[in-house]
RNA sequence: GGGCGCUUAGCUCAGCGGCUAGAGCACCUGGUUUACACCCAGGGGGUCGGGGGUUCGAAACCCUCAGCGCCCA
């Protein structure tokens, strides 16, 4: 049988990928008689197509997932994709506007959606293709998706019981707003960009009787967390007339500055340093504001106010600063909006109302300065966070939202998940801080347990239209006073047998008490509703800004009929929000299983075995994964969390499409193949955080890489000319289809070619074995039977397997493609093949040496496949033919596939670090007479005679090893032993162990010898002077392990032994 | 501002207290020996970002400075 002479990848990837599929390897089933091992696949978003960060994530789980296939666990990996709410529309919208010229609401919740489904289509098809082509060894039938009806049911389910729990409120929060958008945006979504800016000073009268406020007053407290007091609409606040300024001597005026000078018509107060001198006397007093005329109190904050920065005060403005917006909790100052959702000035803005927020910045600064209260400005650079997805600046905007409490007495009683009196994410921290979930590299526990500390609350409302629609209905009802009493009644008493008592009972005294209140209550309608739906619906009650009252009603899943029967027969309409896109994901290794559902799957699969993703969503993902399985299931999603780098540019920018240096792993796999791609990324998976990858263009003409420079990014650069062909091309990025002129070129990059070439080696090498295998016969090996060469390779073979499985246990990718490169590439091809050919000669040597390189190649076969899936499968075949019998130690029938083939293991004695070390005199040797030969450039054919003078038991290996000294070393004469002397013209080489002399008989150049020799003597007795300075420092010898000193010991004796023989030599030669 | 990292050969990276600091690519020399030129043999190339400290001993540990990246404010 003879193979090709280069592996073709894309040949074995067409012939593999239906063949495993159809074999049904990569399905799994629930099987108690085996250990499972699964992986959830980190959702890909649908946004758009996967680049090498992708490629990187899920080829070190189909690594993993091949690997302890292999081991015999039962693997499964559940793939699927994400529905990536508002970058998903994002796109859509984007497109909308470019092609129709229309947006969302030309076309209609409805019609929006439905354009997003189509193209939620088209890309999970196009992803699911390429992990396919990546290799991925999914359970393919068990694809999710993150908005289909198996994900959906989870989300409902997650979502009544965090509410019925009290987990969730509806709530009035600063928000990241994207006023382009019109929607929140998380924290995640936003991107920081310095701007040339406005550094304006003002200055507000302090008005003289301090007058005291009746404002500050405690908001209603009926809502589970206090809510702030809110202050919108003009009936809440004072009149909007400018107020006259005091005239006259002894007017005492507060300086602040701002870089958001519309914002003082949303001040609510002043605040200074508590300890600040300057200000001491006016804590308390009131100042005016003036364009709104409205009287605001100065306080003293300390967390707020820096008193060494600018005037050392600083106005206040709750609803529109983060900050302002925390002093404003502390302090209870009323909170004024005074944005409408599009950016423009509310009522509230007074005579401002309606215009642009920057155009009222620019005229509320020249309003002040007709006061006079306006004190200059500078120019200055401003860190502003900006929308990734509108690009346009975020304003911090007060509006109504969903959130889930994270730091709440988690009211357990009522929830079917794990005890947790701290809250959520306590909980979540405690099972990463009590080891239940571990991090691979550990420093990354940090991030984690770090950002669940803050406990901030999770804001889950998204104001999209694509995603899962909060399942909350509501209604609201005008004030009525005895109505508003009966409710803080009953929203009483439901706080307090939440916070107490026993699940069953407490749930049903809650029942009863609920029933007695609605039933002498006004709320004959939440009365019905209650009679009608039970627990099906979960009600609450809150009391709104206007003094109105709403129900809000959650719908458990599969309710449709009841959701209908709300909206149409009492009036409810359902929020029109959708969750955030973290909350189905965050139910992801639950809900792909089937959860709320007890399927065999969830009961057998889960927790997962590991997680692997990026640190960038440690805490959007991970954290929240491990706190609703927590919650849901009462028990972790996965034991392991392993943490892999980022992949960057060759400019240390990471990758992105948008940019155009994100490379899309088909160019890949097209230029290099499938295996090349999965060795680089295994390559490049270190315990560092970011690797670098310089992407390059290929020439479209004639394939010449032609790197990538910055000009070329951002779709900046339309033409480059190839320096090989001179032909013109457009270099690779989001180009929206094709150039009328330019061809566009691919991406590449040549740290890929280390993988092309290594699968060529491992295939060069079968085909070289496949080609001597006439006449195999398979028998057991015994290892103290076999000759030097022989139990060499089996220990560097056993040795390296047991590293490899170490180092994926370890999670340490990169490490095991080295140790399997380097023993296939170094060792087995480079020496062992080597040694093996005049062997293969030899009819009495064949049948052992047959056995040993099918043992060893069989081995490597089943160590690279997790690696090189493709490789491994086409070598696995093509020996079935040749040896169907195969293995090590004992010879079995192949396995159908190498991906259900066991992973090697080999007796723990055939590792023997004495046969390793002398087989490596005879590379040594070797070397040196290479070395020689290629100096004086002496022809590869003719001999060389070489004499070795070494110790009785070197001399012997070496005669056990003569056929192969003489064949590898191209040498005719070899004398070996303890009095051989060094011919008068040769060329030498010093080991420890022996030394080796080249005869060179009228080639030798003295000269060059002479230097040669005099370089070798200098670098020895550099080296021995250090040694010997270690040890005449007498610390050395006291407090150094005795091994150490002893070590240098021996060094110094040897280093003087060699020095000895070359200064001989030299003498001789001189 | 806080945190996590990075800075080692021309490039991309290993090494993370003790042999003369390594690999791949690139470079130089020589090679049509029927496994492989995606190859073989050999070679050159680094005061391990700067400074200070701990230690018998530092590329590695600590401090500091400079530059870079990311995350959180």
């Amino acid at each position: 049988m003879e193979l090709p002479k280069q592996y073709d990848p894309h040949e074995s990837q067409r012939r593999w990928l239906d063949w495993w599929q159809q074999h049904g390897f990569f399905h799994s089933r629930p099987d108690p008689n085996r250990q499972p091992f699964c992986i959830v696949i980190p959702p890909p978003n649908v946004t758009g197509a996967l680049h090498l960060g992708h490629a990187l994530n899920n080829t070190l789980q189909d690594i993993l997932i091949r690997w302890r296939r292999m081991q015999g666990y039962n693997a499964m990996w559940m793939p699927g994709t994400d529905h990536a709410g508002i970058a998903t529309q994002a796109v859509v919208e984007r497109r909308l506007r470019e092609e129709e010229g229309k947006t969302r609401h030309d076309l209609g919740r409805e019609e929006l959606v439905r354009r997003i489904w189509q193209w939620k289509d088209q890309y999970e098809a196009r992803i699911l293709n390429q992990l396919r082509e990546l290799g991925c060894s999914c359970d393919w039938e068990r694809t999710r998706f993150t908005l289909d009806p198996i994900c959906a049911k989870a989300v409902r389910r997650t979502f009544f019981n965090f509410f019925r729990d009290r987990l969730i409120f509806r709530g009035k929060r600063l928000v990241n707003w994207d006023t382009h958008l019109q929607t929140a945006v998380a924290d995640d979504e936003i991107f920081h960009e310095t701007v040339k800016g406005g550094f304006w000073t003002f200055r507000y009268p302090v008005k003289k009787p301090p007058s005291p406020s009746g404002r500050g007053a405690r908001g209603e407290g009926l809502s589970p967390t206090p809510e702030p007091h809110l202050a919108s609409g003009s009936g809440s606040i004072p009149p909007l007339t400018p107020t006259p300024l005091p005239e006259g001597e002894g007017q005492e005026f507060i300086r602040f500055s701002t870089t958001r000078p519309e914002t003082m018509l949303g001040d609510t107060a002043v605040a200074v340093h508590p300890d600040d001198p300057r200000y001491q006397h006016l804590i308390g007093k009131q100042v005016t504001v003036p364009l709104v005329g409205r009287d605001i109190p100065i306080i003293a904050d300390k967390d707020l106010v820096d008193p060494t920065l600018g005037t050392g005060a600083v106005k206040v403005t709750p609803a529109h600063d983060p900050n302002d917006y925390a002093c404003g909790l502390r302090h209870n100052l009323p909170m004024i909006n005074i944005l409408n959702p599009d950016g423009t000035i509310n009522a509230n803005g007074g005579p401002f109302a309606g215009l642009d927020r920057l155009k009222a910045r620019e005229r509320v600064t020249e309003e002040m300065e007709k006061l006079g209260l306006f004190d200059g400005r500078e120019d200055r650079d401003i860190d502003l966070a900006h929308s990734d997805r509108s690009k346009t600046p975020i304003e911090p905007y007060l509006s109504d939202q969903w959130f889930v409490k994270m730091a709440a007495p988690s009211p357990q009683p009522l929830s079917q998940g794990e005890r947790g009196s701290e809250g959520l994410a306590q909980m979540a921290m405690d099972a990463v801080s009590d080891g239940r979930v571990r991090f691979f590299p550990p420093r990354y526990a940090k991030t984690y347990l770090d950002w669940l500390g803050e406990k901030r609350d999770w804001c889950i409302s998204r104001q999209l239209w694509w995603g899962h629609r909060i399942p909350v209905w509501e209604v609201t009802f005008p004030h009525d006073e005895t109505f508003r009493t009966k409710i803080r009644e009953w929203d009483e008493i439901a706080e307090e047998i939440i916070k107490s008592g026993a699940p069953e009972e407490t749930k049903q005294k809650l029942r009863e008490k609920r029933q007695a209140f609605f039933s002498d209550s006004t709320g004959g309608l939440s009365n019905e509703i209650f009679k009608r739906y039970g627990d099906k619906v979960e009600l609450q009650f809150r009391p709104n800004e206007d003094g109105t009252f709403s129900f809000l009603a959650c719908v458990q899943p599969d309710c449709e009929s009841i959701e209908r029967e709300l909206e149409d027969v009492f009036g409810f309409k359902q929020d029109p929000d959708v969750l955030d896109t973290w909350f189905s994901s965050a139910l992801w290794p639950h809900s792909t299983l089937g959860w709320p559902e007890m399927t065999p799957e969830l009961a057998y699969y889960y927790p997962t075995s590991v997680l692997v993703t990026s640190r960038g969503i440690i805490t959007l993902w991970v954290a929240r994964m491990v706190l609703t399985g927590l919650y849901n299931l009462g028990k972790i999603p996965f034991q392991h969390v392993y943490i892999h780098p980022t992949i960057l540019d060759g400019f240390g920018e990471t990758m992105s499409k948008s940019k155009g240096n994100g490379v899309d792993p088909l160019d890949i796999i097209a230029s290099y193949g499938c295996d090349a791609l999965r060795f680089g990324m295994a390559q490049l998976a270190t315990e560092t955080q970011d690797s670098r990858m310089p992407v390059a263009n290929v020439c479209p003409h004639c394939s010449t890489l032609v790197p990538q420079k910055r000009e070329h990014m951002n779709m900046r650069t339309r033409k480059v000319t190839c320096p090989s062909c001179k032909e013109p091309f457009r270099p690779g990025g989001p180009w929206s289809g094709e150039d009328a002129e330019f061809k566009t070129a691919k991406q590449a990059s040549e740290r890929f070619e280390a993988g092309r070439n290594f699968a060529n080696k491992i295939w060069n090498a079968a085909r070289f074995l496949l080609m001597n295998l006439d006449g195999y016969t398979p028998a057991a090996v015994r290892v103290q039977e076999l000759p030097i060469e022989d139990r060499w390779i089996l220990s560097r073979l056993a040795t390296t397997t047991v590293a490899v499985t170490e180092s994926l246990e370890g999670y340490h990718f990169s490490e095991a493609a080295k140790l399997i490169y380097e023993f296939t590439w170094s060792e087995f091809c480079d020496w062992y093949v080597e040694m093996s050919k005049g062997r293969l000669k030899d009819a009495a040597a064949r049948p052992a040496a047959q056995r040993i390189l099918v043992g060893v190649l069989d081995g490597i076969v089943r160590l690279v496949h997790p690696i090189m899936p493709f490789v491994a499968e086409s070598l696995w075949q093509a020996l079935h033919e040749a040896a169907f019998e195969r293995g090590l130690p004992n010879p079995d029938p192949a396995m159908e596939s190498v991906v259900i083939s066991p992973w090697p293991a080999y007796p723990a004695e055939w590792q023997d670090a004495a046969m390793e070390k002398r087989l490596a005199h005879m590379q040594e040797l070797i070397r040196a007479v290479r070395e020689v030969r290629n100096r004086y450039m002496i022809d590869q054919r003719r001999p060389l005679d070489a004499n070795v003078k070494c110790a009785p038991p070197i001399a012997a290996d070496f005669e056990q090893l003569r056929p192969f000294i003489l064949q590898l070393a191209g040498i005719g004469k070899l004398e070996l032993g303890p009095d051989v002397g060094k011919p008068p013209q040769s060329a030498g080489h010093v080991d420890p162990d022996f030394e080796v002399f080249v005869s060179l008989e009228g080639l030798i150049d003295v000269a060059a010898e002479l230097k040669r020799l005099d370089k070798q003597i200098a670098e020895k007795q550099k080296h021995l002077q250090s040694a010997q300075a270690k040890l005449a420092n007498s610390s050395f010898a006291d407090k150094a392990p005795p091994e150490v000193v002893q070590q240098q010991r021996d060094l110094v004796d040897e280093l003087g032994k060699q020095l000895r023989t070359l200064e001989s030599n030299r003498k001789e030669l001189g």
